[in-house]
DNA sequence: TCTGGGGTCCTGAAACTG
DNA sequence: TCTGCAGTTTCAGGACCC
């Protein structure tokens, strides 16, 4: 039913490959990837402990090598307890550019083999190999084609899922992981399914697993085996009858070449619990900057904008609110958060992190463009958004930072180190 | 143990609109 | 003009993913 590259066993097809009946997905999965990459520019790590991750007093774990999970170091982990865990690992602040650019290679190279290529992360994408499956062969054999390729022109090693739907696609790359290849043929679809626990499934994460535990459901052949009206009671209209049928392998998603995001942002934890009202509007501005770049980066703007406090206890609060029009330009981002912030009356709260996010994306051609900020006597209309995008443009040029608004500069320093 | 930063989607209540 | 109602939009929060 299923097989691991390298040791497949029962190899079933007529080439003595394994049985890929009914499979046309492919969930591609590079392994320990911000590991894997930092490893290409340092060779001489390779083989030791590796653990990629904040470097300030709050970091967590981006990413590690094997060898430094093999001591029990996971992602999302503090890096004060990978510290503790693995003293003797190296540990390396993360380089976003570097990922960034591997990531487009290997995406690029995804799109050689079919245009039907839906990335989920930097690391990660669904392929729906159901077009090339006559120039390429079956997908069983395209999925160790591009094992081998990744691994030839990107230099990282990635594991393979393949399987007739992309939830399976998923599970399996994970159970094939690391640099491996696994297939689950449309007949062999439950029987991998139903012996997984319930958290393997999309969507099930620490809450929905309580609630399926405190039911006495386990695994997902268990869940499978529910009434659907006793999950829609316990999860809602929604996710209940979606985990049911997640649950029978059924998964009607296919796979989509490019999807518009829908929102944008940035936040920031202070290096330390903050409750100056100056640091923090100061903050506010520096956080709408780098959003708005973005919005003008995607050729995009938001009618909503969004402000996120976390408070130092970790309660998290959000706020907002939709503007008439929809912008791209930091100085109304900002005056909106700072509003939002200013309403929020907080007296000097402890506060951990502040995050400023724009919703409700559109194509910035389509969209309603901003009023003028100021005429001179007889001269051109300037605007916030023209200050911002001649801004953008001496970036381009000059480096990111070479032009940023004045309140700003004085403090340029991160809040991580201020 | 002590929790980053970037997102998506869902839910429910309140406000708005016809 | 007021009221009730239904549908839509906005807002806030939670859960989840990588």
């Amino acid at each position: 039913m299923s097989a691991r590259s390298g040791a497949l066993p029962r190899p079933s097809g007529r080439d003595g490959l394994p049985d890929d009946t009914g499979c046309s997905v492919l969930h591609v999965d590079m392994d320990a990837f911000f590991a894997s990459v930092t490893l290409l520019r340092h060779p001489e790590l390779q083989g030791t402990p590796v653990v990629i991750g904040g470097t300030g007093t709050r970091g967590v774990v981006l990413s590690a090598t094997y060898e430094a999970r093999a001591h029990g170091v996971r992602s999302a982990m503090p890096v004060s307890r990978a510290r503790r865990l693995c003293p003797g690992a190296t540990f390396l602040p993360p380089d976003h550019d570097d990922y960034a650019r591997v990531s487009a290679g290997v995406m690029e190279l995804f799109r050689t083999i079919t245009p039907i290529v839906e990335p989920l992360s930097l690391d990660e994408a669904f392929l729906d190999v159901s077009g090339a499956r006559r120039r390429l062969g079956s997908p069983v054999r395209i999925a160790q084609l591009l094992r081998d390729r990744v691994a030839d022109e990107q230099g990282v090693p990635c594991s393979v899922g393949v399987a007739p739907t992309k939830m399976v696609a998923k599970l399996a790359s994970t159970a094939a992981k690391p640099d491996g290849l696994l297939v689950v043929p449309r007949d062999g679809v439950l029987a991998f399914l139903h012996p997984l626990p319930v958290g393997a499934l999309w969507g099930v994460g620490e809450r929905t697993a309580e609630v399926l535990q405190r039911l006495g459901l386990q695994t997902v052949g268990e869940l499978a085996h529910v009434p659907v009206e006793t999950l829609r009671r316990a999860l809602g209209p929604t996710a209940g009858p979606h985990l049911h049928a997640l649950a029978w392998g059924r998964d009607q998603r296919p796979v989509v070449a490019s999807e518009p995001e829908r929102s944008t942002g940035a936040e920031e934890t202070f290096g330390h619990d903050v409750d100056d009202p100056d640091v923090i509007v100061r903050e506010l501005l520096r956080l709408s900057t780098r959003t708005a770049e973005r919005l003008r980066a995607t050729g995009t703007a938001g009618r909503t904008v969004v402000l996120k406090v976390r408070f130092a206890d970790f309660t998290t609060i959000t706020r907002s609110r939709t503007l008439k029009e929809s912008t791209d330009v930091a100085q109304e981002v900002y005056s909106t958060a700072r509003g939002l912030y200013e309403a929020l009356g907080l007296q000097r709260a402890r506060i951990r992190l502040v995050g400023v996010r724009v919703e409700g994306l559109v194509d910035v051609a389509v969209a309603p463009r901003q009023l003028v900020l100021e005429v001179r006597g007889g001269g051109r209309p300037t605007s916030w958004r023209d200050a911002e995008r001649a801004a953008d443009r001496a970036a381009a040029r000059f480096g990111s930072g070479a032009v940023r608004p004045a309140a700003l500069v004085r403090h340029d320093r991160g809040p991580g180190r201020g």
